[in-house]
DNA sequence: CCTCCACAGGAAGCGCAGGAGT
DNA sequence: ACTCCTGCGCTTCCTGTGGAGG
């Protein structure tokens, strides 16, 4: 019987992929290559829980995509299931400090997980605290509550909320708390308070990065599974491997490589996923990720961000802060805005260079002071583009482009003479 | 060796918007 | 309608500092 369902399945069947889904950040997938011995010390650590009893803190450092989340999530489902036969209660509580970096948010997230509900805003963070306990209280539950990328809340808010965490044992009856923070920051744990840092730190673990090899089978593995068999030629997930370890073994940048790349793929007919697709995917993630960037910030970052742009049109590569400051208040006067002071815009250029769109080094010039000398580290014409979106600035961007684009040709141009 | 430049970057606080509780 | 809370973009005031020039 040859059912919608079949004629469907038949469009919609790709020569490229099998299943994308499996090349996503989130998933967590049934097997960890390169991680065997940390999911056992993980799970040996969190393990007395299933007989009731609360498991030590732990504190888990690596740099990004280095499998942290994912081996923490996969040891957490796996005891949650073990915890659902035996009948003990186990719950896992999952905060990402990153996209909830205020203690408000964080608080919140914990409070949804043990089961009150919270407004979005409106509480102070002692109620909502107080809520949390006397909800969880008498519950009888053994709580993991995992805080990745926690130094994003402790950089901005302080380790007040750890603390208060770290001593919430003391606060319930029946349940019991552990904390799993996670990081990627290396000098986050001696920034925190020595009270937090010794019971927050109860177990420690360090997890290394990939090298080459290690993503290869780490991308092979997830490429049985998402793509067609065949879709992949031979040198491309050597190539992803390769431009992911260059930076610093980042298995995520792998994976997102190798998704888009078949993305690319299959949007332009091809019958399998060449090299140059992955090139190609790489300009696209670096494109979107400056895009993305730019669309958040406020005017006046877009303008100190223009102003950088301007400062180092034509054959300079580099600029201070004070140059800056100057062009920037050059631009807000061509369109009659307020300046902001300039140790916002220190501040502004610090976060520019956290977002990786420009990249600075503080020096010292001996007598004449002492600077951040900065540099563009994206694409100058991925942030002209992002840039001229925005209503305000859009028209002015366009004058900078042309001038900072014009000068960086005309160079072009006379060093190519000049090679002759 | 000391000075002093040109900033870095911490701390406190302000006005505002958005949302909740009463 | 009113109060209270938070995050945000920002200001004000501040202390700190590497090293060229005196």
């Amino acid at each position: 019987m040859d059912s919608l369902e079949e004629i469907f399945r038949r469009a919609l069947k790709s020569k490229i992929f099998r299943n994308r889904e499996k090349l996503l950040p989130d998933y967590v997938p049934e097997a960890l290559p390169h991680r065997e011995e940390e999911i056992r010390k993980i799970a040996s650590v969190l393990a007395p829980s299933l007989r009731g009893e609360k498991p030590s803190n732990l504190f888990i450092y690596g740099l990004t995509g280095t499998g942290k989340t994912a081996v923490v999530r996969y040891v957490l489902s796996r005891l949650e299931a073990s915890a659902r036969e035996s009948g003990q209660r186990v719950r896992a509580i999952y905060v990402n400090a990153r996209y909830r970096d205020t203690p408000y948010r964080v608080l919140a997230d914990i409070g949804e997980g043990v089961g009150v509900s919270i407004p979005f805003t409106g509480l102070s963070t002692g109620e909502i605290f107080a809520r949390i306990v006397k909800k969880a209280s008498d519950a009888g539950v053994i709580y993991i509550v995992v805080l990745d990328e926690i130094d994003f809340l402790v950089k901005r808010r302080g380790d007040d909320v750890l603390y208060k965490l770290t001593r919430i044992n003391g606060e319930l009856r029946s349940s019991k708390v552990s904390l799993i923070g996670i990081t990627n920051s290396v000098d986050f744990i001696e920034s925190l308070d020595p009270r937090v840092k010794s019971s927050l730190g109860e177990v420690e673990l360090v997890f290394p990065p990939y090298n080459a090899e290690q993503l290869k089978d780490i991308l092979s593995m997830r490429a049985r599974e998402a793509f067609q068999p065949g879709a992949l030629e031979e040198d491309v997930i050597p190539l992803c491997a390769a431009l992911a370890a260059r930076e610093h073994g980042d298995a995520r940048r792998a994976l997102d490589l190798l998704r888009v790349a078949g993305e690319l793929a299959e949007r332009g007919g091809a019958e399998r996923v060449r090299k140059e697709h992955v090139m190609k995917a790489r300009e696209e993630i670096e494109r979107d990720r400056v895009v993305e960037v730019i669309r958040t910030l406020p005017l006046h970052g877009k303008l100190v961000l223009l102003a950088v742009i301007s400062t180092t049109a034509g054959g300079r590569t580099h600029t201070t802060t004070g140059e800056v400051y100057d062009k920037y208040k050059l631009l807000t006067r061509r369109l009659s805005l307020e300046t902001v002071t300039l140790r916002r815009v220190s501040g502004i250029l610090a976060e520019l260079d956290m977002l990786g769109v420009i990249s600075g080094r503080v020096i010292s010039k001996g007598r004449y002071g002492k600077t951040r000398v900065i540099e563009l580290s994206a694409d100058l014409s991925a942030l002209l583009r992002a840039l001229s979106e925005d209503i305000t600035i859009g028209e002015l961007t366009e004058e900078v482009g042309r001038e900072a684009l014009g000068k960086r040709d005309s160079l072009r141009r006379r060093e190519g003479e000049e090679g002759r």
